[in-house]
DNA sequence: GATGAATGAGCGTTCATTCAT
DNA sequence: TATGAATGAACGCTCATTCAT
């Protein structure tokens, strides 16, 4: 029998900021492709390309690492709606822009949105739960419109939730199936949520 | 040999039909209080007042066990739609009725509408994935809408997506915080959904 | 929900003799085909169409089960033997005899012999092992052979555990390929045994 | 989240080949002692001194643990009989040296030669089953024998089976008696092989 | 006597986490 | 700092046995 061999040297140290990227990618592929639950942090570390202790130098547990995939989704989600939302034009030309910016993120991440809907543990540090930030992204918006008379006035969490589930919807659907195209897709939605919460009484424009 | 211990005996034994019954309570609760993958059969076993063993008796395993509460459970929203939907009146009032039986169906069974869009991994036996009956019932109110000139023409599996998901996130609103009342949360579900696909252009309802 | 059917009324009662024949039956066909431990009670008690409580009615207990089968099984074994080494004629014709009484037995019973070496646990009530009275009637032929003078003495025990491997090994042989023909694998097992403990010194008889 | 409890931590690291030996012999006595069915991961964990998960560093299942056992045991036989039978000399004298390394090896090993005929489930990497190589070895060695005219021709399967039963017969009642002794056994069972093969006819040599 | 629903200890296996190297 | 072997609690599931009916 062999005597234990000599251990290897540690790989060369790369740049630790490549790591934390790999590992990013990894965990957002894999926890959209087969489900929080069903990866592994071995399988993580593996597609990263890194050894499973690592994993625990950037992420206190595997929870903390799903925590913070969806904190950084949920930013990037939030920041492209505020930037869009920021252009210059009237109402529905900036919806417009908003929705399509949601369908841009998404098919450049391929990501589910909905991630954000599946799972029960996740609460951010500011005690926020996953698709709260966005859900009240939407709200501002909403409140944006109400003051300029183009939306009519509603409970706002309420229309916030509505909407936020009409994106996701929307979202999901063309995710999944790729049709319509994603500019008509984010015109459709942009389309209803316009129709949804805009000013006019159901019996001024009912059939 | 170690398997063939003396077994305990069997509790006086109940009417199984409440056994299956309150399987299926500790379940829906268990899986809805805190998620599929983080109950444990012993766990709903105990909820449920009888051993591990006779859940099996039940069910074939644990995922058949959580494919049953869906069927059941999106079984009854859509025959509930149906019925409503069926009531007599205009495509307005039906739509108040449908919303509302939407949130009494909600209320009384306390689930999460979304427990459907929780699991990757459920597949009815009729190939359907949770959430696409109550979607496919929503295409055809849309159609029913769209055939009396009440709705404007769209692409269905997207207006059905989008409309789906406008309902999710109302309910699961609702469901968490209960505000505003259950009816109030209902008509304006409806009036969203009214005006969302309502016949008139935007331009011309616009500010 | 139905309350609790009536219960049915039990079977119209078989005689147990009937029931007892078929236990066994289809507990030495499915020990024999999938062997002892993949072998559940249900499965013997649908086989042999009774309820499982009533297994436990003609055995303890799953063990017991098997002892009894294979006790039954060696019982009929040595019967055979003893029968076949009775009869008038000359140690070798009477070997022939035996060799083809047990593959003979073998083929009515489409059993592996070795159902006996397969299991560490069972003890006869006499203190046996499955095989040991097996072994002890081909230990008192080989004395027989002895006495006669047609067989060398040797270590009793030693020979006799010889030729039964001899004889398991010839039966598992032909139980599985069904070559040679029965007759001819008879022959040839005799054949062996009767060249391995004969009386001749093998310098008197080498090559 | 259940699953997410802090682990303890590991013991001090051994050397990793001292661990797959631990387990080797582990798994060997304990299949041997009560049977592969009768024997639990948990219980070769701890006797061979380290953590279930551990054993699955090493195997992939339990039946692949048997596997390789039985693989390993019967490369060793095989080689060992190869050997002797390499040695210079007469067929009777290689047949006695291949005997006794036989002995040598299962007092080595303390190891039931039949632990591969006690599961139906294994099947090697190469088709085999347990016990095939060894009874092909013995073909072989049976047809140099004939090839040399030391052994009259016979059904080469049927001969090969045979003698592997009257070799598992005397090894396996020699290593529960430990009579007689080994070197006596070992003699005694060349003899019997000599005598049951040789070319003689019985009616030339028969008393 | 016969039934089969009920029981729960025990199994094989997984994997998040730790820490000696 | 990086590694990955080691850990063991926890899981889903089985099935010999019991006993109310």
């Amino acid at each position: 029998m062999k005597k234990a061999e000599p251990r290897p040297a540690q790989k060369r140290t790369r740049d630790p900021d490549s790591k934390r990227a790999a590992l990013q990618t990894a965990a957002i592929r894999l926890f959209t492709d087969i489900g929080y639950e069903n990866v592994s942090i071995a399988a993580i570390a593996k597609e990263a390309g890194i050894a499973v202790g690592t994993v625990y130098r950037f992420y206190e547990n595997k929870l903390a690492l799903l925590q913070s995939m969806l904190e950084a989704l949920e930013y990037e989600y939030v920041e492209q709606m505020k930037a869009d939302w920021a252009t210059p034009g009237g109402v529905d030309v900036r919806l417009d822009r908003v929705c399509e910016g949601l369908f841009d993120l998404t098919a450049q991440r391929n990501t589910l949105l909905n991630l954000m809907s599946m799972t029960t543990d996740v609460v951010f540090d500011d005690g926020a739960l996953p698709g709260d930030h966005i859900q009240a992204q939407i709200v501002s918006m909403y409140q944006d419109g109400v003051r300029s008379g183009a939306f009519r006035a509603g409970d706002v969490d309420l229309y916030g939730a509505m909407a936020h589930g009409l994106v996701e919807g929307a979202v999901m659907r063309w995710l999944r199936t790729g049709k319509p195209s994603q500019r008509e897709a984010a015109l459709q939605l942009s389309s209803v949520m316009k129709y949804g919460f805009l000013s006019r009484q159901i019996n001024e424009t009912g059939p």
